[in-house]
DNA sequence: GTCTATATTGAGATAGAC
DNA sequence: GTCTATCTCAATATAGAC
């Protein structure tokens, strides 16, 4: 966090606007309204320009969907190319991926959100359902690990406890706000025990 | 399940098509290509109908979802009259309304299923949401109920604990299908399970 | 109860000037 | 990089016959 711009833009040309506050304002709006009943002219409104100016940074509506989508998958899938999750004991690296996709959803909330509606039901959002399934599987392999080395209990099917834990963990998206009471090391460390110890006292 | 149908139609008038099949139809629309997506001309040619008579059925493509969500909402909001979830230990009273939850979502999947992604973009959705809100509460006072007890954990907030635990419940409308390998009962008891004990072996 | 035909609105996208 | 004006298409909903 806080690192340096690794890409600072060439500011070339007249002024104007930047793609990622295009971008970013067209994500806002699909989260609110749904990507489909997000208008052109809605979006144009909201950023103070025409709707022509908007196909100046991205040639198609589909296209903002899409580099939406990118950010929020190259999140999870970096998760899974760390030390963390590829060196250790599957208990500990199961610990690791579970709290580092809390700490993606939060730094990417509004992308992860996003990705977390997707349906299919465009090619650019099948491509992005591809992706989100490798992840699964990937996370569910962790979790047979885990119980072949007998620290995740073996009576529940590995991909139904790693559908449920993902659910959990995912349904964050819809609660949680920046600006709320929790920080997100907390409720990392706060899903981390739900999930492992359950709620029982 | 398997009750003898409480309200048979009239069955006036020319034979046609239900009021209940044309519902069906446009849930499964709504739930395949999202509501807003979903244009009465695709529902028609599924129904084999022309658009005009569905409207003869509906008056507007929003009393649609209406219909869907209440008949979601209604089973929810039961769940939290029937006695146990009225009568015993909060603990108790909490493992019925977890259990219940999960039938509820099962039997009335699809009907569950949109009212989970509804966002309030409209004023039929905005007074689901209200209601949905409303069973959030009532369960979050169950859960302040339970650790008041000393049956549920203290040292996490207990609306924090409520919304993990109801989001891993709804995700199941994301992947369960009734033809699938998990029975109702058994997914209802392995959900129990990994919420108040955990994954942990 | 269903049809065909259509009114009306708003969408995504483009042309071409500045 | 942004604008105005416009094209084209598809949407919801309605009118009125059968």
């Amino acid at each position: 966090m806080a690192e340096p711009d690794p890409t600072p833009p060439p500011k070339r040309g007249r002024p104007g606007i930047g793609q990622q506050a295009v971008l970013d304002a067209a994500v806002a709006a699909f989260i609110e309204h749904g990507y489909d009943a997000t208008s052109m002219g809605l979006l144009s409104s909201r950023l103070g320009l025409s709707k022509a100016a908007i196909y100046h940074h991205f040639p198609a509506k589909v296209e903002l969907l899409r580099a939406a989508l990118d950010e929020a998958l190259d999140g999870l899938e970096g998760l899974l190319l760390e030390d963390g999750a590829l060196i250790g004991e599957a208990e500990q690296r199961l610990a690791f991926v579970l709290s580092g996709a809390v700490h993606v959803l939060i730094d990417k909330l509004p992308y992860v959100t996003l990705l977390l509606r997707v349906r299919g039901n465009s090619e650019v959002e099948r491509e992005a359902l591809r992706r989100r399934r490798e992840f699964d599987r990937a996370v569910t392999a962790l979790v047979s690990a885990a119980r072949d080395e007998g620290s995740v209990r073996s009576d529940i099917d590995p991909s139904v406890v790693t559908r449920l834990i993902f659910g959990m963990v995912n349904s964050i998206v819809e609660w949680y706000r920046p600006e709320g009471p929790e920080s997100a090391d907390q409720l990392a460390s706060d899903v981390l025990a739900v999930a492992l110890e359950g709620l029982s006292a």
